[in-house]
DNA sequence: TCCGATTTGTTCGTATGTATG
DNA sequence: GCATACATACGAACAAATCGG
């Protein structure tokens, strides 16, 4: 795989599957291509040459090389299966399962197949999957983007595959320069009541926990600070706990050891940025013996199975998981049909945003008088 | 039209037309076409390398060129990625998703992509899956079989897919009359290891909930039985609890509840066919005010990450997961390619057995002296 | 219409690497 | 180990088509 004209060809389907390159654009010239490289003639001949018999490219003698355009793709839907990608940024044991769950059995009664996709919350990885999609015939595609919170190096892919006509839509988040069609909860709400629930059973001293690769942290910190605001306490800035994915396992716990080592202001109420994240934090709680909710009241988010594993059923924001995932399964079949028809009805597609609801079990409690 | 390669092209062609070859017969060497046409070895590549596009000819490396044999028209494997199915019974928040990633990630990192199908426990999905999957080009299947425990009415599916040559293999459990390739936990050791642990803590009274519409229920169920006669220890029937997938939120607790209402022969140890069934039962013993592990003890089963979600850190038996899945990945990349090669070495491939272990946690005790 | 620069197409020679039998 | 066959790579030359001036 290491030969120099598959290192050129590769570079160059790149760029393509980048959308470097407009239909019918000329890309550069084998002598340009020779220099670029530091190859000979031969070389870039050869690594051509397999992408014209792909039919990624064609050659016009006297005139250049040329890019194909792949939206007149008129062999594409033949008697082949329909299929969706569904890329995910990791395969939890968490909320993605009952996501998939409503996907797959939508999609699969009807007539769809699903093709499974993990980036490990990883750009790379996005990337490659893209360019994998992009050189396949798929017919939709539902993703939950890697690193929401930051600028997305991949933005082109996602611009070819509206170029190529494969229907797209986002779930959980979105990368703010697309604009795309999405599914998202309103997660600056869910913040946003999460901490209004400890506030009004008389919290003062709250510490939030978030995740902040992910542009819901952004959005849950934000609700966080805004229901501080209303209320008008003031925020400690110690009581924001920011963390990455990759210190999720770590951090907040030692971070909340702290805390909850100081002489004063220790705090009375923890919003965390998911149950995963609550249920390592009882662990610490545990460890300090703390009672909850006697103690310290917790709340966490997505109302997942692990709310009500633990001993303390926890008080925690619905996440519709399963709908949702029927949601985007519905709404990109509806997609892919409405490409194949040509059906250019100004039928508008919207972003769905679920409104978050408190489920309040047994973590949280009114806050007795007596309390610092 | 006149250029050299295109002479010795249309040379070669005929004669493959006018049927000179057969099948899979080695034509001249590029050297002795170099001779035989009088020109570089170059341009006879070209002409080659042209005919193997249009896919009549194919070319061994060290061994020589040769002619398609176009009677078997596989339109199947041109360019397009091969792909796995990974068939699973129901896309759980369970173990599920480690099996996956680990599958995922190897197959994706060789270039595979991956299908998901839930056959959702009914058989009649598995049979529309299996038809699916029959009927499209597919490469290879991993499939968790649905109720493994009954005779499988969609037999014959597997069967053409063995002679269709599409690979397959089972993991977690495997249908008795297909004896098929399989990746599985040695599950009545399971069952005997978990049983023996609580009987060398001086337990007698012993409850096992197996679930028996999987062959892995039934298997752990014999190992309860063997720990206990290898121990002399007679069996209560009262004790061996079993139910099916359906069951599972209800049947359990509610045995469990009347065991524990009775008066004489209270159990002190809890076997259970997995954690997830642990932590309902915990929920139970909650209720009626009993401490873990010291008045009862609790066996959990697949080491998932339930068994350090609740307060009790559960005693589980190890399931290799993450391990297995790609282990299952390996193993079906393998049989592909040998698939493809035509390989008839006989290399041969064989059901993998792991090895369960105990992993002892805070749910168990050794039981004092003063019980009844 | 022709010229010349550019670009792809064809052909040859040569060398080295790697797999097969 | 050896000869044979295909695979990759470089260099050079000329042909044919295109395009702007």
């Amino acid at each position: 795989m290491q030969t120099k004209y598959n290192t050129v060809k590769q570079a160059i389907k790149s760029q393509i599957l980048a959308g470097a390159y407009e239909p019918n654009q000329k890309i550069s010239s084998e002598n340009e291509l020779m220099k670029e490289f530091s190859v000979s003639r031969h070389t870039v001949r050869v690594a051509i040459g397999e992408l014209v018999n792909e039919g990624w490219l064609y050659r016009e003698q006297g005139s250049g090389t040329f890019c194909t355009d792949r939206s007149i793709q008129e062999s594409r839907n033949q008697q082949s299966k329909k299929s969706i990608a569904i890329i995910t940024t990791y395969i939890s044991d968490y909320i993605f399962p009952s996501i998939i769950r409503g996907a797959e059995s939508y999609l699969s009664e009807n007539g769809y197949q699903v093709n499974l996709y993990s980036t490990n919350n990883d750009i790379e990885n996005e990337k490659r999957i893209l360019e994998s999609i992009l050189s396949q015939q798929t017919d939709g595609v539902i993703i939950e983007p890697t690193k929401s919170a930051f600028t997305n190096p991949n933005i082109n892919y996602y611009f070819n595959l509206e170029r190529t006509n494969i229907p797209y839509i986002m779930i959980n988040a979105f990368y703010d320069e697309l604009e795309p069609i999405c599914l998202i909860m309103d997660d600056e709400k869910g913040g946003f009541i999460q901490t209004e629930h400890l506030i009004k059973h008389g919290h003062k001293n709250i510490v939030g926990f978030f995740k902040t690769d992910d542009i819901q942290g952004i959005k849950r910190m934000k609700g966080y600070i805004k229901a501080h605001r209303k209320y008008q306490i003031p925020i400690n800035p110690k009581n924001i706990i920011s963390y990455y994915s990759e210190e999720k396992r770590t951090k907040p716990k030692d971070e909340l050891e702290i805390l909850l080592s100081a002489q004063t202001d220790v705090p009375t109420g923890l919003v965390c940025y998911n149950d995963e994240l609550a249920l390592l934090l009882l662990d610490v709680l545990r460890d300090k013996n703390l009672k909850v909710p006697n103690d310290i009241s917790i709340v966490g988010y997505d109302d997942s199975f692990l709310a009500e594993a633990s001993e303390v059923k926890l008080t925690t924001v619905k996440h519709p998981k399963n709908k949702m995932g029927e949601a985007a399964a519905e709404l990109i079949v509806d997609l892919v049909q409405k490409n194949n028809q040509n059906n250019k009805d100004n039928k508008e597609y919207e972003t769905i945003i679920y409104d978050p609801e408190l489920v309040i079990r047994k973590s949280t409690k009114k806050i007795s008088d007596d309390e610092t």
